[in-house]
DNA sequence: CCATTAATTCATCACGTGTTGAAAAGTTTG
DNA sequence: CAAACTTTTCAACACGTGATGAATTAATGG
């Protein structure tokens, strides 16, 4: 107890049982990166928070890339069930919809997925790839291409706007109190504004220059 | 060509003349921390970038940190004027007013300070505190206040998450159509939106968990 | 119960970082 | 023109990074 060298936790050799070191280190590796994006955080202090050796993170992942693609990169949701979920509801109401979908899938995790993507976006260029291919592509894209309106990659854009903001805003900068807002207010208030961009009336875009 | 020592570029002592140091090093500085954020910017690429040695970075601005307070954390705007001029036209067109002024003012650099301040949000709390502030307490706080409706606060972060969601689809990621369209038709779409969250009917911001 | 394999730690490597101090060359001042 | 000052380059430092390989210990299988 003076020196605390006879503490057995770190003792060499494989341990004992179970200590899954993998998910353990997952789990650390995207805390971390949330809270430092991917340059700042580093190898050593993901290894820490996991109570484990920084060599782990090569001998499991092959790397710190390989871990971050393993821990942020890996989405909480599956896009086509999302969006086959969403399309079978009324259409008039597909604006409250995909709000409250929005918020359920990100809330699960406590924001944590999509700030650690937003936060890759900076150092990453992959990020952004994957963020435009997700939100665009995959999600808004296919859902205006079902509900088939004109304008519809300008509709997916500003659908796509307003909810990028909403998760920068409650989980990334985390304002009060849209932070802690419960989710049907949230709903109630954004609903409309999401509605609108799907289905009202909305003039087709212009290049720069032509005001 | 063999060995490029004869170049002239690479004398020593005081350059010949003007050659005005500290403008091109904060210029290199806040294109190379837009396209890679804090901590993946490095003093040697900025000043590489500039033209100049990197220990002109510490002699001039006294460190890596001081840079990015002088170049990135120094923003196109003074929030007071903006908030005046704002408050000056109709209650019934503001949501149309702070969408051009939002766009004419970020688009005035290319977009590249609202990129640099987002990306910097990645990896510096300093940051976080510098959007919150920006947009939350001089900007929509102060019009929401004047405005005088209810759920002040809640309001103010509705827009907020509307315009820096504008903003990161149009200069971060850079989606589009979003990324080229007219400032006039982007206003014609998100004006009402923004109209609806200063002075339309919202119902008051529930903590989490009352559904 | 011994040999093999898997999991973990440790010491160390090569490298890139931000920063520093001294030397060199231009500019300004008397 | 010479002294003082300012601007710039260069070489180097101390440090932290991601990664590697050998040593060590537990689990496993015949």
């Amino acid at each position: 107890m003076t020196t605390g060298a006879e503490q057995e936790g770190k003792r060499r050799g494989r341990r004992p049982a179970g200590a899954d070191t993998k998910t353990a280190l997952i789990e650390a590796a995207r805390a971390v990166f949330t809270e430092q994006g991917y340059e700042g955080a580093t190898v050593r202090t993901i290894a820490r928070r996991a109570g484990v050796d920084p060599a782990m993170v090569n001998h499991w992942f092959g790397g710190k890339e390989g871990l971050f693609a393993k821990s942020v990169l890996q989405l909480p949701i599956d896009p086509s069930t999302i969006v086959s979920q969403l399309l079978e509801g009324d259409l008039d109401t597909i604006g409250e919809r995909v709000v409250r979908t929005f918020l359920t899938v990100w809330d699960s995790t406590g924001g944590g997925h999509f700030a650690a993507l937003v936060r890759s976006v900076a150092s990453h260029q992959l990020a952004v790839e994957g963020l435009r291919d997700l939100f665009l592509k995959q999600i808004f894209g296919r859902i205006v291409a079902k509900v088939g309106v004109d304008n519809g990659l300008f509709r997916a854009n500003l659908v796509a706007s307003q909810l990028i903001g909403m998760g920068m805003v409650r989980y990334v900068t985390q304002f009060e109190p849209l932070k802690n807002t419960d989710i049907e207010t949230v709903v109630a208030a954004v609903g409309p504004t999401i509605q609108r961009y799907f289905t009202g009336e909305i003039t087709a875009p212009q290049p720069h220059g032509s005001a």
